[in-house]
DNA sequence: TCCTTTTATCGCATCTATACGACAAAAGAT
DNA sequence: ATCTTTTGTCGTATAGATGCGATAAAAGGA
């Protein structure tokens, strides 16, 4: 999408679709699900729960990193991953916020508005 | 991503990334919250509101409602959309799990696994 | 100094997403 | 029957996402 376009909506919109895109592929559930469940923070273990190469995996990782998902420290020669604490809460509570206003809104079954003529 | 691949991922992460690319587009986003502030159920109405052209609107709302998302009913020549109630909350439900297991787990700040020898 | 280990990045190929304008479809109005 | 209105779909073009293997980088060990 152009610039120009992006300009014309609204930041919050544009926010969170980019934890939408962030999510938004199966092994960018799976590693944070896996951070999560166990104790799998090298990147190596990352990759062997992963059907995809390496250089794949670290790609996924950079986007998670992008989206302020996941944080790391860097114990060479390894890389250690672990879930962004204050992101987290972020994620949850505005994604939470806007469940809140899709699950609250518009009960009706029927059009309310109609164009008839202009 | 290729089926193959797909296959070896979690259906449960599978279908929760297509949440993910459902919201990933600020339009996408911005629709359901239309759908739920105000009346604007026409797709005219959507279409005036996004800086979009109307085929592309009409394409978002496709993807939209193969996502499940939203609902509509056609009352020529127009078309009323309007949120999935059932969906949303199994959207809100589904993405709240996600949410708590990321937020439950891993409280540690340093790596807790290495990989020393092979 | 030269290997080993581990991870990040690059180059390339392919597939998907996104956008637009033009056109098709459907039903009421004239 | 024809026109109007509204929406969905198509063809096409471009940008982005995704994948892999190969390579670079960085630090410790031999």
């Amino acid at each position: 999408m152009s610039k120009v376009r992006m300009e014309k909506l609204k930041p919050m919109d544009t926010r969170l679709s980019r934890w939408g895109k962030a999510l938004a592929h199966p092994a960018r559930i799976a590693i944070p699900r896996t951070l999560s469940q166990r104790d799998a923070c090298v990147c190596a273990e990352i990759v062997d729960h992963l059907p995809l190469a390496q250089g794949t995996v670290s790609q996924h990782l950079k986007d998670l990193k992008n989206a302020g998902i996941i944080t790391w420290t860097v114990e060479e020669p390894s890389s250690c991953y672990s879930l962004d604490k204050k992101t987290r809460s972020q994620l949850a509570g505005e994604m939470g916020r806007l469940f809140e206003e899709i699950t609250s809104g518009c009960n009706s079954t029927t059009c309310s508005t109609k164009v008839k003529s202009k």
